[in-house]
DNA sequence: CACCTCAATTCCGCTCAGGTTTG
DNA sequence: CCAAACCTGAGCGGAATTGAGGT
C-alpha cells in the first residue's frame, strides 16, 4: 500500500531502523531454526502462562473472555490514509487500566511490573467489560470483554437475528413509508427517505461524521458526498467511495426513477466536496425507524438483508434432487449463496500476493490432464479399431475396459479441478467468513445442513459452530421470517 | 503401492482498528 | 451532544492440512 505524501512515516524513514530489521530478523531466523518439540513446548508454555486470564466468573458460570493479550508498543498502521499511519502506539501500563471485579472478587496483582499499580478498582455489573484501558495512541477507551463463544455474548446476538426477523414482519410498512415520503415537499424528510432506501436496498452502513484530522476519510450513507456518485441517466448511480476500513464500494445500481430525480436534485448546484444528504444524519434516521419497530436501528437492515438473501438463495435448492449432490457440489452450492451474501454487504479482502502464480499453476495442471484425456481417447479409439497403439512414452492401458476406466477417472480429477480453480478465483477477495460470524441467522443455515443431509462442518469452522450453539437444535423446518 | 517427508497452501484464532448506538 | 460501550471486520501469524516427490 502506498504512503501517502504528508504520512509522517516518511520522517520515520530518517531513523536507523537497521538494528531494529536486523534483532527482528535474528528472531525469526531463532524461530525457524527450532525443531517442533521446541515450538510445541514454548506454546505450551505460552497457553499457560495466559490460562489463568483466559476466563471470568460471571454469576458462577466459568466465561470464556474475548482478547487478554496485548500486543507490544509498535508503528500505527491503520487502514487507508490515516492521518495517525506511521505514530508510535505506546505500551499500555497498569496505570491506565481500570479493573471492573465483583466486590467479592480478589483483586488480580500486577505481575512483572514492582510498583506499578491499577488505576482503579470498580464494580460495575450493568456493562460487559472486566477491564478498562487507555488506547496508547487513539486517545480513546479499549476494553477487555468476553469472548463471542461466551453465553454473554451469545445471548444478545441471538437476540439480534430475532430483531432482524422482526424487521421482515414491518419491511413492507417500511417501503411502502419512505417511497411514500421520497416524493415529499419538505426536503429533510425526501433525504431521509432516500437514504432509507439506500441503507434498504445496498445495506450501506449509515455513515456518521467522522473527524477528517485523526481518522481517515471514509463515508456511510449519511456521509456520501457528491464526489462518490456518478448519475448515469436514466436510472443509474454510479458508487464509488471508501467505507469501513476504507474498503472500497464500487457498485452501479439501477434505482426508481423517483430516487434518482431526488438525488440529482440533491446533487444539483452542489460542489464535489459536498455532502448529498446534508440534512440528515444518523440520529434522524434511527428516530424515523422506530416508528416502526421500537428497536429497530440503520444496522438491523445490514442483518436482515444478509440473513434474507442467504435465505432465498438456498431456497432455490431443489431438496427432492439432493442424492444427486455430492457433499463438495452442496458445499459449493452453499458456498455459492455465502457469496452473493458477502458480494452484498461489500466484504472484501485482499487479494494473496500468491494468487496469480497459484492460478496459472493450476492452468498448466488443467492442460496436463485435458491433454491425458486427449491420449487416451486416441489410444481408446486406435484398440477399438484394432490397430496397433502408437507408442508412448507415457504407460497406457491394455485393454479398451481400462482405457474406459482411465478416461473417466481422468474426467472426474478434470472437472474437481476445474471447480476448484473457478472457487479459488471467484473467492479472490470476496470473504465468505464475516457475514458467516456476524450477519446470516444461523439457524437458516443449520436448517439447510439438516434438510440437504449436509454435515454442518461442511459450513461451519469450529469457531463458528461454538459461537451459535444455541442454533444448532433448531429443526430443518426453520425459516426467516 | 503404501508410506514418509518436507514444502506449500489453507485454515483459523487472535487482536485491535473502525464502525454504530445509547445513556 | 459526545463519550462510553458494544458490534463489526480485516489482517496477521501460527497450526493444520494438502500435495509433490522420494523410498
Amino acid at each position: 500500500m502506498a504512503l501517502g505524501e504528508n504520512s509522517p512515516i516518511k520522517d520515520l524513514k530518517k531513523c536507523d531502523f537497521g538494528n531494529i530489521v536486523a534483532h527482528l530478523d535474528e528472531q525469526r531466523q531463532k524461530k525457524s531454526e527450532m525443531s517442533r518439540e521446541e515450538k510445541e513446548k514454548i506454546s505450551k508454555e505460552n497457553a499457560k502462562k495466559k490460562e489463568w486470564f483466559s476466563h471470568a466468573l460471571v454469576n458462577n458460570i466459568r466465561e470464556k473472555l474475548g482478547a487478554v493479550a496485548m500486543e507490544p508498543p509498535q508503528l500505527f498502521r491503520g487502514r487507508g490514509e490515516h492521518p495517525k499511519q506511521g505514530l508510535l502506539k505506546r505500551r499500555t501500563f497498569p496505570e491506565t487500566c481500570v479493573i471492573n471485579i465483583g466486590e467479592m472478587a480478589p483483586v488480580p496483582k500486577v505481575i512483572g511490573l514492582p510498583g506499578h499499580a491499577w488505576k482503579d478498582v470498580v464494580h460495575e455489573n450493568t456493562v460487559q467489560w472486566i477491564a478498562a484501558f487507555d488506547d496508547g495512541l487513539l486517545g480513546d477507551t479499549k476494553y477487555v470483554s468476553f469472548a463471542a463463544t461466551s453465553g454473554l455474548k451469545g445471548q444478545p446476538d441471538m437476540l439480534k437475528y430475532d430483531r432482524a426477523r422482526r424487521l421482515l414482519g414491518c419491511v413492507d410498512k417500511v417501503r411502502n413509508s419512505y417511497e411514500k415520503l421520497q416524493k415529499s415537499s419538505n426536503l429533510a424528510e425526501q433525504q431521509k427517505a432516500t437514504a432509507t432506501y439506500f441503507i434498504d436496498k445496498l445495506a450501506l452502513r449509515v455513515g456518521g461524521e467522522k473527524n477528517t484530522d485523526e481518522e481517515a476519510d471514509t463515508v456511510g450513507c449519511c456521509s456520501l458526498r457528491v464526489e462518490h456518485l456518478t448519475l448515469e441517466p436514466p436510472n443509474s448511480i454510479i458508487f464509488d467511495f471508501l467505507g469501513k476500513d476504507s474498503i472500497r464500494y464500487f457498485n452501479k445500481v439501477q434505482v426508481t426513477d423517483t430516487v434518482f430525480q431526488n438525488v440529482t436534485n440533491f446533487m444539483k448546484g452542489k460542489k464535489p466536496s459536498e455532502d448529498v444528504f446534508e440534512k440528515v444524519d444518523p440520529g434522524m434516521l434511527n428516530d424515523y425507524f422506530k416508528e416502526f419497530m421500537d428497536d429497530l436501528t440503520a444496522k438491523v437492515f445490514r442483518t436482515f438483508n444478509a440473513s434474507y438473501t442467504l435465505q432465498q438463495e438456498l431456497q432455490k435448492f431443489d431438496y427432492s434432487k439432493k442424492d444427486q449432490f455430492t457433499h463438495d457440489q452442496l458445499v459449493k452450492y452453499y458456498n455459492d449463496a455465502n457469496r452473493s451474501v458477502a458480494v452484498l454487504c461489500n466484504h472484501q479482502r485482499a487479494e494473496s500476493k500468491t494468487h496469480g502464480a497459484a492460478m496459472e499453476k493450476m492452468q498448466t495442471q488443467k492442460d496436463g490432464i485435458e491433454k491425458q484425456i486427449k491420449l487416451l481417447k486416441r489410444h481408446l479409439s486406435a484398440l477399438d479399431k484394432g490397430e496397433t497403439p502408437k507408442p508412448s512414452d507415457k504407460p497406457l492401458p491394455k485393454d479398451a475396459i481400462g482405457c474406459k476406466k482411465k478416461i473417466a477417472e481422468a474426467k472426474m480429477r478434470l472437472e474437481k479441478h476445474v471447480y476448484s480453480m473457478n472457487e479459488k478465483e471467484d473467492n479472490k477477495t470476496v470473504s465468505l467468513g464475516t457475514s458467516k460470524v456476524n450477519y446470516m441467522d444461523p439457524r437458516i443455515t443449520v436448517a439447510f445442513c439438516k434438510k440437504a443431509d449436509l454435515d454442518i462442518e461442511k459450513v461451519f469452522p469450529r469457531t463458528v459452530r461454538t459461537k451459535f450453539p444455541w442454533a444448532m437444535h433448531f429443526p430443518s423446518t426453520y425459516v426467516f421470517d
